[in-house]
Formats: C-alpha cells, sequence, structure tokens
RNA sequence: GGGGAGGUACCUAAGUGGACAAAAGGAGCGGACUGUAGAUCCGUCGGCUGAACGCCUUCGUAGGUUCGAAUCCUACCCUCCCCA
C-alpha cells in the first residue's frame, strides 16, 4: 500500500483511492464528499474517520460481516482512521432493519458479554493501530428526553414508514414498537459524537445511513459519506447470511469445514464471493468468469480457486493447500478426510468391542435426539469403515481408526481409550 | 375507553368434542443422481424407551366441564383492525 508520494499526483491518488473503495460497493453518497474529503487528507493529512456499527447481539462473525470489515480495512490500508462502533446501548433495542418481527431486547448484562467477544474476533481482519472502539452508550445514555424530542423532530412518520420493512410490517399488520423508531436516530446521532466522515453498512442499513447524514447537517456538521455493500447471500443462496438461519460460514470454522461449506454454496455466487470476499483482482476475476462462461473453466473447479482464496485468508496458504487437498480426497475419492473430527470412546463403554450404534451416533452429537439418530440409521446415511449401517438394532464393533461417517458431511475418527 | 378479528409445530396455514403428534405447502434433514452446486425423484420431519402402532409433552397462559379437549366454559396475557 505504500506509495510514493512525489510520483503521482494527489488527483490521481484520489482517483485510485476511490477505486479501491468502490470495489464491490453498493452506493457511495457521494462520491463528490468523497473526493473533497480525500483532498483533504492529502492535503492536509487530516484522516477520515470512518465509522460502522455492530450490533452486539451476535458475537459470532462470519463472512456476511467481513464484507464491511474488509472495506474498513482497506481504509485503514489508505491510511484512515476506523472507529468500530458497538451498539451497546442501540443492541438493547435491537435494530429493526430487516426484521420480520420485534426483536427480543438484550439485557445490559448480555451487551456487555457479547461485545468482548465480538472485540477479540474483528481483529483477523482490522489493523489494530488503526481501530478504535468505542461504545454508544458512552453518548446516548446521556441524552435526556428533552433531547430526544429534539432529535425525534428532524424524522416524520412518513418518510419512516416509507421504510421498506417497517412498511411490510405496518401493512401486513405485524406489530412494530415505538422504541423501534428511535433507532435510526440515535445510529444517526452516534455519527454526530463520533464526527464521522464516512459511514459504513450493508446496503440494507441505507436508510439509517442517511438518516445520519441528515442528522449531521442539522447540528452543522459536513455530512457523512455513506457507502454501501451489498448484502451477501449465506450458503443457501437465497437468505441473507446470518447465524439464527444456519447459512452462514464462520470465521472461526477450522479450514476444512470452511472450506466444504464455500464448496456448498450455488455456483452463480461464486463471482460475488471473489469480489466482496478475497484479493483477488477484478481483473483475474474478470478473466475466471469469462472462462468460465466459455466453458473452459468448471464451475468447480473455479469455486474450489474461491474456497482456496478465502481459507487462505483466515488459516494461511498452508492449511488452505490441506483442506483442499483434504477435500479431493474426502468428496472426490470418497476417502477419509484427514481432518475428520476425532470422537474419544473409553473402553468401558464397549461390549466385547461393541457398540449400539444408535449410542455412537449420540456420541457425536450430529442427531439432535434419538429419533433422529434412528432416523438417520433407518435412512441410510451411516457408514461405519465404509460399509453402510442400516439396522438400528446393531452392535457395532470399534477400535482405534474407525472411520465414522454420518450423512454427506460428518466425518469422525474415533479413538479408543 | 368502545367495537371487531385473532394467537396451532421452524415459517405459512387447515382443523371447532374421539379416528389429532395434529391436513397442506415451504424451510430443514436423509437417500438416489451429481460437482458436498443447481434441477429432479423418493423418504423423513415433537420427544422417550434396544421400538410397541407403548408412553410422555405440545395447538397463547392458568384453571374448569367431560369417559375423552387444539376444539366447549371462565379468567388472564399478547397482537391486529375500526372508532375515540
Amino acid at each position: 500500500m505504500e506509495r510514493s508520494e512525489a510520483e503521482l499526483g494527489f488527483e490521481e491518488q484520489i482517483a485510485r483511492d476511490i477505486e479501491v473503495i468502490q470495489r464491490g460497493s453498493e452506493e457511495l453518497i457521494s462520491k463528490e464528499d468523497l473526493y473533497r474529503k480525500l483532498e483533504r487528507y492529502y492535503l492536509q493529512g487530516k484522516k477520515l474517520i470512518v465509522k460502522e456499527g455492530f450490533d452486539p447481539s451476535a458475537p459470532d462473525l462470519h463472512l456476511g460481516h467481513t464484507v464491511t470489515l474488509r472495506k474498513l480495512r482497506q481504509f485503514q490500508d489508505l491510511g484512515h482512521e476506523v472507529v468500530f462502533l458497538i451498539g451497546d446501548f442501540t443492541g438493547m433495542i435491537g435494530d429493526p432493519t430487516g426484521k420480520k418481527e420485534t426483536r427480543p431486547q438484550l439485557t445490559e448484562e448480555d451487551v456487555k458479554k457479547n461485545a468482548e467477544t465480538y472485540a477479540e474476533q474483528v481483529f483477523r481482519i482490522l489493523d489494530p493501530s488503526r481501530t478504535r472502539i468505542e461504545f454508544n452508550s458512552k453518548w446516548l445514555s446521556r441524552l435526556t428526553l428533552r433531547d430526544l424530542v429534539q432529535l425525534t423532530s428532524r424524522l416524520t412518520v412518513a418518510r419512516i414508514l416509507a421504510r421498506e420493512d417497517f412498511n411490510k410490517r405496518f401493512t401486513s399488520g405485524k406489530p412494530i414498537g415505538l422504541h423501534e423508531f428511535l433507532y435510526p436516530l440515535m445510529q444517526g446521532y452516534d455519527s454526530i459524537a463520533l464526527q464521522a466522515d464516512v459511514e459504513l453498512g450493508g446496503s440494507d442499513q441505507l436508510f439509517n445511513l442517511l438518516v445520519g447524514r441528515d442528522l449531521q447537517r442539522e447540528f452543522g456538521q459536513e455530512p457523512q459519506v455513506v457507502l454501501t455493500m451489498p448484502l451477501l447471500e449465506g450458503i443457501d443462496g437465497v437468505e441473507k447470511m446470518s447465524k439464527s438461519l444456519g447459512n452462514y460460514i464462520g470465521v472461526k470454522e477450522p479450514p476444512f469445514p470452511m472450506f466444504g461449506k464455500i464448496m456448498s454454496i450455488p455456483d452463480f455466487l461464486i463471482e460475488k464471493y471473489f469480489v466482496l470476499l478475497t484479493d483477488v483482482s477484478l481483473a483475474e476475476i474478470e478473466r475466471a468468469k469469462r472462462e468460465h462462461n466459455a466453458g473452459v473453466l468448471h464451475p468447480k473447479d473455479w469455486k474450489e480457486q474461491l474456497a482456496f482464496e478465502i481459507v487462505k485468508i483466515y488459516h494461511g496458504q498452508e492449511e488452505a493447500k490441506k483442506a483442499q487437498e483434504d477435500f479431493e480426497k474426502a468428496f472426490g475419492q470418497r476417502g477419509i478426510p484427514e481432518s475428520a473430527q476425532d470422537l474419544i470412546i473409553s473402553a468401558t463403554e464397549l461390549k466385547e468391542g461393541k457398540m449400539w450404534i444408535l449410542r455412537l451416533l449420540q456420541k457425536t452429537s450430529v442427531p439432535q435426539s434419538n429419533s433422529e439418530a434412528r432416523r438417520l440409521v433407518e435412512q441410510g446415511s451411516v457408514y461405519l469403515d465404509g460399509k453402510r449401517i442400516q439396522e438400528v438394532n446393531c452392535d457395532v464393533p470399534l477400535q482405534n481408526g474407525s472411520f465414522l461417517k454420518i450423512g454427506k458431511k460428518a466425518f469422525f475418527r474415533i479413538q479408543v481409550i
């Protein structure tokens, strides 16, 4: 990212920066504002304050979160300061964005605990030396009712009801709590408190971000630049990636399952994932896409490249390579993956070296109940040492290194001790 | 505050005294086919018991009527709509 200032005119630098910032983005409001701010950075050395708020109710980061986090990182690499804002105060309300129902309110304690787990994860992506972590209770809890009334007068009911998610709930007769209307205002107030130059968010955040712009203007500040990123669909290819929908890929996941999950995304998402989640250049992505469309590059191979690139970011080149080889072994050759999870069975649990198949399945905690375990067996998804076990009433011999496969995705290597 | 409608499983939604663990669709899960993709087909889809059509829990909550309740009664909680 080092650039020789002497060689490039600052106009040219700004143009390049904007190009980086715009990669994969959805809306940039406005480019002119951004230009002006960057100009000030290069001429006067005033770093941009780039803000993104995070809801502390979901402390497990997944690739969906990383879309904007990576963008923040890009700002950092361009020299700017990032404020990672934990919405501990707003978290007690719950962002109504995109919600079909009122969210349960979190307790103060929940929020604090979640926020901590959050913070330790983001530095897989952000540069700690250019990151400031803030909690919005710092200023929001001090607002008086008078301040609140003043803030609420800036926004009309019609305008807030025009928002798609509220509108849907309203017209379909779903409840909307009055407090939920406050959310965009508080988020906007955050921008004032932080004097944000840029606020980032998913495209569903557009409304909230724009309110921030308005409020800043009202309070005599230069309005923030609003940058939205597309929402990332989860592995089902339909819904936004989220933990509660179970269609997510966590950044903390080990290489092999991470690789596997990426391989299971629908083909049409490959390009989007490349753009939003990897460092592969746009030119290269474009080229691969052409090859793919021409039928030269098989979608599976392309997707393997994708999986490799992403796993590399979180686990390094070596691990990524291993995961790929393992994947080939497990699915290409239907063999035993190296990274099968160890399942420890104590010898005392065995009767004459055998164990009831359902007990064994319970041990893996893959099935949620015994009935489910039974179903899995009856439906023929259980293999022990390559042999399908379809009889429920069956004791299976176990020894060190026995290999258990449940369904397509769960692999266990058994250790008897 | 007045009037009306309604709360059924993960979601949508049928069911108004027994045959209801509860129709149908979707999601999920599993199998076949594949590339752990998509499409398609089949199966499954509350739980417990080494499993029988046995038991337990579930139709907003708590009681009641009844041999028997998702269904009837009472109270309460919650939501939506109209009026004020």
